[in-house]
RNA sequence: GCCGGGGUGGCGAAAUUGGCAGACGCGAUGGACUCAAAAUCCAUUGGACCUUGGUCCGUGCGGGUUCAAGUCCCGCCCCCGGCACCA
């Protein structure tokens, strides 16, 4: 028997694989179907365990549908547009394409050493041209359906650096490199009409799903039925009000808007405008998220001027504060302290009256000054002109009588009108950098707007730039010239999109990479489309996965599906339903966490520039004290030369010079700033954390099926957590155990029918755990099972009881079951023995119930719930018997005895439980 | 703060959905083999208490429902993911 020599088994079928195009998918109406789709990585340099945890079950379950008869198609790519490659540019001067396509070459061959069946005559990659061509293509498909228009939204602004920063750029409101202060500005940006389709995406008809990311996403949806209600301003000007309680509109007792909000100007009088500019440009230094977080404290000023309420003509006071965000509703709301909480706190705060307009239920009436908080419960309205009297419930919308009431009063008076608001906000597409898809449109001389020239396509980017910070397209002349459609001289457009543009309709160009007349080939989207399952993290929830969805939706009322319907109708498949939504069914996995670390203690010496340390040189000493040098702390981040230092004073951005001297004394020689550690909590592994796994270690060590096995071992798959790199030599073992039993050489002595049975029973039980527990992506129970077949095949090897045939099966199946999750090692011994074709195409074996039903069952028996006994019984046996035999029990007399058997639950053939009292 | 998920031995985890808590592994301890070590094999391994068989306790914390609760209900605590420019 030859050892188990995993990187020679492993090399030799991956490339026998690829030279035999084993997992070359074709389409072939004959055959059913299976589109199996697993997230495409973004290059950030190497494969880390995260990839292997997300890609390697996927490919297992791709391989167990493909055995069971499927033609699957499992496709693989790569998202290759975004910010990190743009930091390396700054930082390190390599040029964007060169870093991103550098990471390319590298992942592809981490990529194969996985062994999973990608189909690589399929690959896409974002940032080339033949690919982000389309990616313009469907920007200009919705432009001209009237789906992408320009709006105004915020941006961190970074004053210093003249650019926009990224939200994981701005620490604590300071750009990350420089310490200096970032403020939110607006800017003229391009947008998706997503919210157009927010209806549809609420349903979810059709598609099987995980609850919780269908929760996610209607609670970022977040549909709320209510009116509209506008008020004026004494002077004159309109404020349109969303509320889901109008028929509180007459408590309503001042209005709050946003700081940003354009009317804030015109109402502010003459005397309040200093403090209103100054309470301005303070919200501008905070994100949405840290004005939100606020609860307690309320903070706001009061503008001078004052509101006409439209139902009853008071006239109320006009406010700003930050916990009204320009961006939700109309970026104003009237404020009814008596009846909503943030509301009471704000009217509290300042000394704003409060009126109460709903009498509680069966309790006395509101009085102002004795509240102690809002009262949002059931009643009867008062002080509610025509409304008063009528009932209001805790149900939303029309369902609650008040607000039906009031709803239709504000539509006879013409004051307001019924409304449906959504939290969801339109999908801002713009990114004010280069490494992007371009926006193919055109500024033209006259101030209008065109497309650029379908003839044009794509737009590309210019090679030759230099980065400092701000995008290169801003100042490249050669980009930015352009003719548009009359021949006029033109600017074109600088902004480039989100990538999550690109990674909204990848699965469609896997089918076609390289097809040139439309983004995919009807032919192949015929058969294929659309995904049956779709595995990723589950920190896409919301985002990735709301944004295909819309764009699937958005494709299929602009006719791109068109063509894919009529070649499947000639095929006669019904297309009824299939565009609607892009991934049938999803699942997700949870994630494999970096280990908790704490970073360096850095002594830091240099100069202070405003709020930046320039370094001349860091030492790392565990024992310094505050004192020990100019800059003293634990290193909590590092970007590239860039370091955040919590020192005993709070956070300080360091920058190292490549002039510096940096000194590690553990690491002998010249040290650089890459050496130094950082402080890693327990959280996700990503490249910017720099907490990541590298897998290659581990497979040059035990051999890419055992950390495949190991990977779906060790963890609950939809759970994950954080990696442990101990606990493998149990997977290790047991691939080496597979090893021996599939090369050796059984010969029984005297063969045993009952042990022979035995085994059997237990080979069709484990087919049918493994068969159920893949199907439903619970790999670590499937492991398990297997780990028990292999306890019980050694048992039988070294005892030689079982027949041949018994043997033969239980190898047999043992490798069939195996060879999704660790295919190279399967695929070797199935040949050993004497098989001539891949282990991959086999059938999937199939449990016959007879032989996997046990005989005889341990049947426990419990006094008051407790097991005092138990009693092996015949699996078949009848509740009746069950309690004779339970009650005849020795043990269970001396329990029972001087006592009154009161009850007796059988569950039989498993469970006794008699109740003595 | 809001939304979603989670908390079970020293560790990763299981538990057919209300029916034997801890399957399968890791680690640890003892033993076999060995000059020795590694590898391998055997045994033990939630805790406490009693003379080897048992008793009691035990699934984040506090209550409750039930013949029976890791699982259901109520109230807390802690951890992780997302929160719209990381992808």
């Amino acid at each position: 028997m030859a050892a188990y020599d995993h990187s020679t088994i492993e090399k030799k079928w991956q490339d026998r694989w690829e030279a035999d195009g084993l997992y070359r998918s074709t389409v072939d109406w004959a055959r059913p179907k299976h589109y199996a789709l697993t997230m495409l990585p973004y290059p950030s340099g190497d494969l880390h365990m995260g990839h292997w945890y997300a890609m390697t079950p996927s490919d297992a379950r791709a391989r167990m549908m493909r055995m069971k008869g499927y033609n699957v198609l499992f496709p693989m790519g790569f998202d290759a547009f975004g910010l990190p490659a743009e930091n390396a540019a700054v930082q390190r001067n390599v040029h964007p394409a060169k870093w991103t396509y550098e990471n390319i070459e590298r992942m592809r061959t981490q990529l194969r050493s996985m062994g999973a069946m990608f189909d690589w005559e399929r690959e896409a990659v974002s940032c080339e041209p033949s690919y982000y061509r389309w990616t313009e293509w469907f920007f200009k498909e919705m432009f001209e359906h009237g789906i992408a228009y320009r709006g105004e939204a915020m941006v961190n602004w970074s004053p210093t650096l003249q650019t926009v920063l990224a939200n994981e750029q701005v620490i604590d409101g300071r750009d990350e490199r420089t310490g200096q202060p970032v403020v939110q500005k607006l800017m003229e940006q391009w947008f998706f009409a997503i919210t157009r389709y927010a209806d549809e995406l609420l349903a979810f008809e059709g598609i099987d799903w995980p609850d919780a990311i269908k929760a996610m996403q209607r609670n970022w949806i977040g549909r709320s039925e209510g009116a509209e209600v506008t008020f004026r301003t004494e002077a004159g000007d309109e404020i349109v009000v969303f509320t889901t309680r109008p028929d509180t509109l007459w408590g309503a007792t001042f209005m709050v808007l946003a700081p940003e909000h354009p009317l804030v100007d015109s109402l502010a009088t003459a005397d309040r405008r200093e403090v209103v500019d100054a309470y301005r440009v303070a919200s501008a230094g905070r994100s949405e998220l840290e004005r939100m977080e606020e609860t307690k404290e309320k903070t706001g000023v009061f503008t001078g001027g004052f509101a006409i309420n439209p139902v009853n003509g008071e006239r109320i006071p006009v406010w700003i504060a930050d916990y009204v965000l320009l961006s939700y509703g109309t970026g104003a709301i009237m404020a009814v302290p008596a009846h909503d909480q943030r509301d009471f706190e704000f009217a509290r705060q300042f000394e704003l009256p409060i009126i109460p307009v709903i009498h509680p239920q069966g309790e006395e009436p509101l009085v102002e000054s004795e509240m102690e908080e809002s009262f949002v419960g059931p009643g009867v309205m008062i002080n509610s002109g025509p409304i008063n009297g009528v009932e209001t419930t805790l149900a939303k919308g029309r369902a609650n009588p008040s607000v039906a009431a009031a709803i239709d009063w504000l539509e006879e008076s013409g004051a307001g009108s019924e409304a449906v608001n959504y939290r969801l906000r339109d999908w801002l597409i713009s990114r004010q950098r280069y490494w992007g898809s371009p926006i193919p449109m055109l500024h033209r001389n006259d101030g209008g707007l065109e497309p650029v020239a379908d003839a044009d396509l794509p737009v590309v980017l210019p090679e030759d730039v230099a980065f400092e910070g701000r995008s290169p397209l801003v100042t490249n002349a050669e980009f930015l010239t352009a003719v548009d459609s009359e021949g006029v001289a033109a600017r074109r457009e600088t902004d480039t999109m989100d990538t999550f543009m690109c990674s909204s309709w990848y699965w469609f160009r896997y089918l076609s990479p390289s097809f040139e007349s439309a983004p995919f080939d009807p032919e192949e989207a015929a058969y294929w489309l659309p995904v049956d399952v779709y595995t990723g993290g589950a920190e896409h929830a919301v985002m990735h996965l709301l944004y295909s969805r819309f764009f699937v939706k958005a494709m299929r009322d602009m006719g791109v599906f068109e063509d894919a319907e009529r070649v499947m109708g000639e095929h006669g498949r019904d297309s009824s339903g299939l565009f609607d939504e892009p991934f049938m069914v999803l699942r997700n996995q949870g994630q494999i966490l970096g280990e908790e670390r704490s970073g360096d203690r850095l002594v830091i010496e240099g100069v202070r520039e405003d709020e930046l340390v320039v370094a001349s040189s860091v030492r790392v000493d565990p024992d310094a004290t505050p004192d020990s040098g100019l800059i003293v702390g634990e290193l909590i981040r590092r970007t590239e030369n860039a370091l955040q230092v919590q020192t005993d004073s709070g956070l300080v951005a360091v920058k190292v010079p490549d002039g510096a001297t940096v000194e590690i004394s553990s690491i002998p020689g010249t040290n650089d700033v890459t050496q130094l550690k950082h402080h890693l909590d327990i959280e996700r592994m990503s490249k910017s954390k720099g907490n990541t796994v590298n897998p290659d270690e581990l497979v040059a060590e035990y051999g890419a099926d055992t950390v495949r096995t190991h990977l779906m071992f060790a963890f609950e798959w939809q759970k994950g957590g954080p990696w442990d790199s101990r606990g493998i030599v149990g997977s290790s073992r047991f691939i080496e155990d597979v090893w021996k039993i599939g090369t050796a050489d059984y010969r029984p002595g005297e063969v045993s029918a009952e042990a022979s049975t035995s085994l059997r029973r237990r080979v069709h039980q484990t087919i049918a755990k493994v068969d159920a527990d893949m199907f439903d992506f619970k790999w670590n129970t499937a492991v398990a099972a297997l780990m028990t077949l292999r306890n019980e095949m050694q048992d039988a090897l070294r005892a030689g009881l079982v027949s041949v045939d018994v043997w033969t099966e239980a190898t047999e199946t043992m490798l069939k079951l195996l060879a999704p999750i660790a295919p190279h090692i399967t695929e070797e011994l199935w040949h050993t023995l004497g098989n001539t074709d891949s282990v991959h195409v086999q059938p999937w074996p199939e449990a016959d119930a007879n032989i996997a039903r046990e005989d005889t069952v341990t049947m426990v028996i419990q006094i008051n719930g407790k097991v005092r006994d138990r009693a092996e019984v015949d699996a078949e046996i009848t509740a009746e018997e069950a309690e004779a035999i339970a009650l005849a029990s020795a043990k269970i007399a001396e329990w029972t005895d001087g006592k009154t058997v009161r009850k007796v639950i059988a569950r039989p053939p498993k469970l006794i439980n008699i109740v003595v009292g």
